[in-house]
DNA sequence: TTCACTGCAAAACGTTTGCAAACAG
DNA sequence: CTGTTTGCAAACGTTTTGCAGTGAA
């Protein structure tokens, strides 16, 4: 099966990367891999555990969507690809999309100090989310 | 073999135990839990692979050590205890410590922004190193 | 025919677990 | 004795790999 769709900058989008990333673009949490693949299995009933990684990782080298990893556990795949931070909550484990803007500059100061050639930065925050606070 | 050394607060340093934090402080840099089985064994040739792990975990959650969960590679272990922010090299994989003052401050930005009650805050800038920015 | 992509199964990797034996208190 | 820690091996969850087969150009 090929049915091939060819976009702009020389992207192939066969129906399995379609489908995968229909999946990452309808989750508005943070789906891990095996999630993905479970949900692209209702769009894809054919598709394989393989294709559902190298889709993830097509994707994310082309741009269309963005890998999260933190902590040990695996992989979390988000649609929002602009440059963003997250929030992580310690109870729930739920991850929480945000942006500061002072980010920017916060990364060139980062550079001084550490010395390096900046290319990105990347912030997480640890705590409760708003639901965790007030049942605490 | 126990030969134990008790100390503040219900430590109990084993010679297992004091093995792996020695390791730890002994490098610079940020080894792995690979990287300390292999420079513990020199200390104690007996020591096996799940008690580097049970130290290790033991050691972070003393607050004697410090663990760097960085991407989807193996967790790296670090004698900085104190709040501190890192810097990965792309290009040697070099892990560089240093501090930004201003990160308590971001904090309280970045919960109020993301609505959540903060514990800690993670930043992790990705660049080039001072090595490998000159031999670029 | 060529080349990229798929699907499957097996392997790899870092980490955790079950369990019997060793030990300190 | 009791509870903790060790060492070993086997299991685990996540990700990657090898490879034969398929389809598009």
């Amino acid at each position: 099966m090929r049915n091939t769709t060819r976009g702009k900058s020389d992207l192939t989008l066969t129906p399995q990367r379609v489908a995968v990333l229909g999946v990452v673009r309808a989750s508005d949490d943070h789906p891990t891999a095996d999630e993905v693949f479970a949900a692209a299995r209702d769009r894809l009933p054919t598709i394989s555990y393989a294709t559902v990684y190298n889709s993830l990782h097509y994707l994310t080298e082309a741009g269309l969507i963005c890998e999260i990893t933190f902590g040990n556990g695996a992989s979390r795949y988000d649609r929002e690809v602009g440059r963003h931070d997250h929030a992580f909550c310690q109870r729930c484990a739920r991850l929480v999309d945000f942006d500061l803007p002072e980010t920017v500059d916060l990364m060139r100061r980062a550079a001084r100090r550490a010395n390096f050639k900046p290319a990105s930065i990347h912030l997480t925050l640890i705590g409760l989310c708003s639901d965790c606070q007030t049942e605490a």
